[in-house]
DNA sequence: TCGGGCGTCCCCCGCGCGGGGGACGCGGTT
DNA sequence: AACCGCGTCCCCCGCGCGGGGGACGCCCGA
């Protein structure tokens, strides 16, 4: 079975560049040149290539703008290969929370470009390495989890108790219906949580909390 | 210059592919053979390969036990690819938090592994292109701007700026001082808050504002 | 056996906070 | 010109909350 592309980018020299790259390869046919983010978009719509192959720097509309609206519609399947010259950051997180299939440099070897097309008319996802590494260190970060201070250990299993509470805004009479003590009771956990952290008063309890993860304001397994 | 490698796997049969592998190119050199996670981790330390390539499942430690230890080090300056057979999630992130250069499953053809080990040897990041696309679903859930809810078009300007205040668990003296206002005003703004989001208390507010985003307590760029 | 940490309950006091009013000047639209 | 949203400032009142005390029973370890 072959495989459509369409191509994008201003520059017709690289645009002919990569068409011969790809009419090299028998299952790849190259259905459409487009110069710029709009006309990628139509043309995307009317043909429904299997892959789009996008510069990031084009007139009217960007490679990264473009793929916004092509994966926005979710009649279009067209997978979507961004290609750069420059690896910067922002354009990377945006391209893949657009939902881009690759990212990746035009200094990448011809056949490389080739096989990333396979990948990514396949449903596989595929980014440059050395931006992968970037990823790699800032997802990292994100999965980590939040490092829990010291002076968290000073608290008992029920202060720790208390504090979700407060953290989740509860008041100190809803915290007591909620353990099934009195109130007074719940007055001397708040109290103790607030000297043994140094915090002023629930409010900042709260916001402290939150800051260091104990509430999960994240999706699940992240964070 | 030549690149040494060890590798490590529990089957003897797959060592010596991977070796006849690496033997076809003439600037790799592979330097030492383990059959488990604990040799190689001692391995490493002693022969500072420039690659270490483990396989996830081995005796007595397991491929990302051996990853954490050896990059937990920083003496060594080895990169670690990890080899498996299945893709299976918590694998990867675990891999990638430890530090792991790239994550490969064996069925990747054998030139695309020489080129993730010299992918890799130059600091660079490579994971198989399967593993890819959920790591960027993941990755762009994690990026994606928690939805900003309806409620919080009602606040001015003045407003949210003062909710972003009381988040960061601001008196309303505090707020006052910092806005250069009178405490007064304060008071109005809070209360306009509080009612037009339905929020009892600052407290409250406190938490809808952590919870919806508002304030960044994760490193700056993601969240 | 005697502490001491922990969880529970109780007292009083001061105050920041939130709700309920009202008021005024400004800049926009109608 | 009239209007209204917005930001600013002011009043009083009630109450939840936090600080500072004290007290009692439990269990565990010295």
């Amino acid at each position: 079975m072959t495989l459509t592309v369409l191509l994008a980018d201003d520059h017709a020299m690289l645009r002919s560049g990569l068409r011969a790259i790809f009419d090299t390869q028998p299952d790849l046919r190259c259905v459409a040149e487009v110069a710029d983010g709009r006309a990628a978009v139509t043309e995307v719509a009317r043909l429904r290539p299997d892959v789009a192959v996008l510069d990031i720097r084009m007139p009217k509309l960007d490679g990264l703008g473009a793929t916004e609206m092509i994966l926005a519609n979710p009649a279009n399947r067209t997978k979507v290969l961004l290609l750069t010259t420059y690896d910067t950051d922002e354009y990377v997180y945006r391209a893949l929370n657009a939902g881009a299939s690759g990212f990746l440099l035009k200094s990448l070897p011809p056949e490389e470009l080739i096989s990333a097309v396979r990948v990514a008319a396949r449903g596989d996802a595929l980014i440059d390495p050395s931006v992968t590494q970037r990823l790699i260190a800032r997802f990292a970060v994100s999965l980590a989890p939040p490092p829990t201070p010291p002076e968290l250990e000073l608290l008992t299993a029920r202060e720790r108790e208390v504090l979700h509470l407060i953290a989740a805004a509860y008041s100190n009479a809803e915290i007591a219906a909620e353990l099934h003590v009195g109130d007074e009771t719940v007055k001397t956990h708040v109290s103790r949580v607030l000297s043994k952290l140094g915090l002023r008063d629930r409010v900042h309890a709260v916001a402290y909390a939150h800051m260091n993860g104990l509430v999960q304001t994240r999706p699940p397994g992240l964070r």
